[in-house]
DNA sequence: AATCCCCTCAACCGCTCTCAT
DNA sequence: GATGAGAGCGGTTGAGGGGAT
């Protein structure tokens, strides 16, 4: 006996949205704003749940997101933030204006995780691995070998010898694509690596983060604490590259190319007020 | 050129959280 | 305090794309 589902999918569409949903999704919230997302797709003519519209909503049609790759100085702060609070997506993707929780997963998973393995690196504690075979990656079957000879070369200095910004001359060629990708997926983690304990003891209030957000959190995040607001100044003048980027980020919206430049204003007029 | 394999990311599912009653 | 509804969150999935063979 669980919950009743959040609607009746009974006739309901699933799967990839059409541009012709986009445009009722995105012209209904815009001209008439969210109150419950329940009553949305029945009011804007959409063939979906609520859920569906609210997610396509935040992860695709908002328009302050903010498209294209993460920065090195992105991944830094991710990374960081990841350390001290975990899976905790959206808490993480609040630091990031633009981004989504969704995009911010998804890019830790197949990329910046994937990475800190290849360094010989705990995801979650951001130490070296000492054992081998002690990943609990089930899906990296051969990666053993290989995170033994880079969690040597961390010990070894990750930077100075062993990260070669195109590493591809090392690999096996047999690991091929993947380790390829990996490893032009350069010095962003590590240099942030090298200096993340000056960074954490010297930048974070230890003391003051845990009374507010430890509420729901694992015993292994609520050893680690720190100031949200302190992270979000982790760097000067970061807060004018968003904006920056925000404004920047509107023209790159995918969805958008639909529309026409008319109604793309007066939208964005609308959503800024 | 065909096939295989891996990667990415949009979308879904199920659970938890929050808030109103 | 108990309950229920809606919102939000995080884990997972699978279609599609692209590189490797």
């Amino acid at each position: 006996m669980g919950r009743q589902p959040c609607c009746d999918k009974v006739g309901l569409r699933r799967g990839p949205w059409t541009i012709e949903e986009d445009h009722k999704l995105m012209n209904f919230i815009l001209n008439n704003g969210i109150q419950c997302w329940r009553t949305v797709p029945k009011l804007a003519g959409l063939l979906r749940c609520g859920k569906s519209c609210r997610l396509r909503w935040i992860n695709y049609l908002r328009p302050d997101l903010k498209r294209g790759d993460f920065t090195k100085m992105e991944e830094d702060q991710i990374i960081q933030l990841h350390s001290c609070l975990g899976n905790r997506w959206s808490k993480i993707a609040a630091h990031f204006p633009g981004r989504t929780d969704n995009e911010i997963k998804n890019h830790w998973n197949t990329r910046i995780r994937k990475r800190l393995k290849l360094l010989g690196v705990d995801s979650m504690t951001l130490n070296p691995v000492q054992q081998k075979g002690k990943s609990d990656d089930n899906d990296d079957k051969n990666k053993t070998s290989q995170q033994s000879i880079t969690s040597q070369r961390y010990e070894e200095g990750v930077e100075s010898k062993s990260m070669d910004i195109h590493g591809t001359e090392k690999m096996p060629k047999s690991e091929g694509r993947l380790e390829k990708k990996n490893m032009d997926w350069n010095d962003g983690t590590s240099g942030f690596l090298n200096n993340y304990e000056m960074q954490c003891s010297s930048q974070w209030d230890l003391g003051s983060w845990t009374n507010q957000e430890n509420k729901t959190s694992s015993s292994s995040y609520r050893s680690s604490s720190f100031s949200l607001d302190d992270a979000s100044n982790l760097s000067v003048g970061i807060k004018d590259l968003f904006q920056q980027q925000w404004v920047d980020g509107l023209d790159s919206i995918l969805s958008w190319d639909s529309f026409s430049t008319l109604e793309r204003e007066s939208i964005l007029e609308n959503y800024r007020q």
